[in-house]
Formats: structure tokens, C-alpha cells, sequence
DNA sequence: CCAGAACTAGGACAATTGTCCCAATTCAGA
DNA sequence: TCTGAATTGGGACAATTGTCCTAGTTCTGG
């Protein structure tokens, strides 16, 4: 069927562009990790940016369905972003060797000039806005953009240097140094509150 | 002279290389920048990787020269800190356009399986060391290195952000973050060490 | 069962890639 | 001034790129 063959070359085509980078990934690469011809591909993507648009795509849903989840699954706003930190271990030897799909694709793609760059700064922006959402359930009002793109920046720091030095140990470390820095948000905010009230 | 033309080569590429990729920046580009034959290369570099090689040097012994002039400037060891996190405002525009040229390049080497990615992540080193020296001197003793790839991760973090979402802001906001930790754990420092001597 | 749509394989196409050669020019040293 | 090395420009080269076409095959609806 059509819609197999077409996901099955987004999704290899995802991970390509994941592990080799956008632009060194070639149709010839990709066909030949689905195993199709490389013409055959026309029908399905006009273009190289149309499957682009389709891996970004497949992320946005994908990510989207992963915060859902986490969302629904009921436990405290804390624990939701303490979820978020421990993507950086859960993932964390697919990003000692490749980074952080989201922010390596975006940096690409601002170096290109890509006209899909804010596509791929979309995905930065669900995890932004999840991330703001869960700081103001916890009490943060203004704040919590302020926070989420804290910790979303320390996330991407962490990932580019443990992929720079492959370093399992360093990715560890600075994950305890966030959840800390997490409880001791909500520690002051607490506190806050309470001399308020005085 | 020989030498002038291959510096300028590097230079052009080195700029090339920072705003549109290692990958993404042909030989023809670099020719028409620096305005030679493209034959006339071969002279200079026999292949393109030669070519980052000598990009890469360029950019150690840069640094390297930086980091001295901040070495022998004179102030305390935190100020040197304070220097370092200043770049990401110093540059601010570039890396809100191209990201971190050391990062960036650092990815893209890593996803492209490329045997230069070794002499990139020496660039970091050189960094890491360096703001490892400036801990030590305030007394952090092994804690030093720690302290230095903390600071590092979370500059590289900003540039990922300022550079994803274009927010100057942000950049600012983060820097002020990162200087306000530097005193802090100064600060926890010297009570620590009253402690210990009480 | 059959017409038309969906799909596939294979290759053509011009453009670009990194690499390389060669003839012309410039330069340095005797 | 003469010689040989260093430097330069203008391509040639095969390989690969993204794009596109065409002729077959498979599938589906009536």
C-alpha cells in the first residue's frame, strides 16, 4: 500500500537525517535503506524539502503524542519535567553519538538557510510551551517561559557536549544538577509564597 | 606570497565553513570568496579535508591566543570566568545567526563520521582546561573540571536557543544566570572553607 | 473482468561535487 | 640575466547530486 512505502521512507529518512545530518543524507541513501528505487521516490516526495517537511512532521506528531502521555499520565507537574529531564539518559547513547535531533536538525537547517528552519523551531517551541505549561501549574505565573527555556537550554548544552566528548558520566551528572535545580525552583517558590502571606 | 594566499584561503573558509557548514561550503564557494581558481587549490590543499585542518588550527591557535591575552590581563580568575561567558553577548549577532562556531562545527563532524571531529572537540578542550585552571585558582579543587564543563554546557545550551528562536533576550537573560551561578558558588566556597577551619 | 489509478524500477538529465593535470606566469637565487 | 622552483588560471575528469520521464506492474472499484 501507499501509505506503507511512504512511511517507511519518512521514518528511515528521519533516522538518516538524524544520525547523518540533512544534507549529507542523498535520495540514493535513502532509497537504499528502504530498499526502493531511487525513482520510485518521485511519486511519493516531489522534492528532498518535501521530505524534510514529512520528517518534521513525523517528529512534530511524535513528540506531540510523547508529551501527551506524559501529561495524562497523572503525576504531578514536577515529575512531568523531571520526565523531560530524563529524556537525556533514556536517549542517552543515541545522543553521545548524534546529538540532539532537535537542536542538531535546527542548527542545520539555520546554516542552510532552510526555508523549513522554523519548522524545525517548531519542535523546539512544543517542547517550550509544555515545559511553560507544567511551571504554571506549579505556581510560577510569569516565570515559567523564563524556566522552560532554562532548562530546555541546559538540556541542549549537555547534549551537544556529551556527544563532543562521549562522555556518559558528564550527561549524568549535570541530569542530577537539573533535577536539583528543579526542587530548589520550587523550594524558593514555596517560600516566596509563604512571606507573602505574612 | 604563498603563505598570504593559503591564509587567506583558511580565512575565507573558516568563515564559510562557521556560517553555512563544513558540508554545505564547496571548494567553488571558497575559490569565489577569496577570488582564485578553483585549480589554483590544489596548490594550497589537496583535498577539502586538508582544508579543515587548516581551519581548525586556525581557530585552536586563535583561541588559544585569547584565552592567553585574558590569562595575563591581569584581573582574578573569576573575571576570566566572567570574560568567557561575556563572549556569547560579545558575539552575540553571529551566534544568534550561525550558533556556536565551535559547537556546530563539533555536531556536524560527529553525524558526518568525519576524523577531524577529534581536532574540534580539541577546541573545546582548550576551553574546558582553561576554565579548569581559572576553578582551581579560586580553590574548587577537583570539583574544577566539573565547574568547567557545567559552564560550558550551559553557554553551548544558550547559543542553541539564541540561535533556534533568534532571542536576543534570552541570550541576555542566560548570561546574567550564568554569572549570578559563578557567585554563588564562590560564595558556598568560602563558607564551606570557614567551616572547615572552625 | 476490465479500465484507470496507484505504484514501481530503471535510467536519463543537467548541474555540481572533489580531485587532478597542464600550460602560463611570477619569483628567488646564483 | 638565466634557471628552476613556486604559484596561478583554466579547464578535464569521473562520480554524485537532485530532479524528472517513461514504460511496465499492481491494485481497486464498478
Amino acid at each position: 500500500m501507499a501509505v506503507e512505502t511512504r512511511d517507511r521512507i519518512i521514518e528511515a529518512a528521519d533516522l538518516l537525517f538524524y544520525q547523518h545530518g540533512f544534507e549529507a543524507t542523498s535520495f540514493a541513501d535513502i532509497a537504499a535503506s528502504v530498499g526502493i528505487s531511487r525513482g520510485n521516490f518521485y511519486h511519493h516526495f516531489k522534492t528532498k524539502d518535501d521530505i524534510l517537511d514529512g520528517v518534521i512532521n513525523r517528529r512534530l506528531a511524535n513528540t506531540e503524542q510523547m508529551l501527551d502521555r506524559w501529561e495524562i499520565a497523572g503525576s504531578d507537574p514536577a515529575e512531568r519535567v523531571r520526565s523531560f529531564i530524563h529524556i537525556l539518559i533514556v536517549n542517552g547513547e543515541k545522543i553521545r553519538k548524534f546529538g540532539c535531533p532537535v537542536g542538531t536538525l535546527s542548527s542545520e537547517l539555520a546554516k542552510l538557510n532552510h526555508a523549513a528552519k522554523s519548522d524545525a523551531t517548531a519542535l523546539f517551541t512544543l517542547f517550550r510551551s509544555w515545559l511553560c505549561r507544567q511551571f504554571e501549574r506549579l505556581g510560577f505565573g510569569d516565570r515559567s517561559d523564563e524556566l522552560a527555556m532554562h532548562i530546555l537550554g541546559r538540556s541542549q548544552g549537555v547534549a551537544t557536549l556529551a556527544n563532543a566528548f562521549d562522555d556518559d558520566r558528564f550527561l549524568h551528572h549535570e541530569v542530577d544538577l537539573m533535577c536539583t535545580w528543579l526542587d530548589d525552583q520550587i523550594a524558593e517558590l514555596s517560600t516566596e509564597n509563604h512571606s507573602v502571606r505574612e
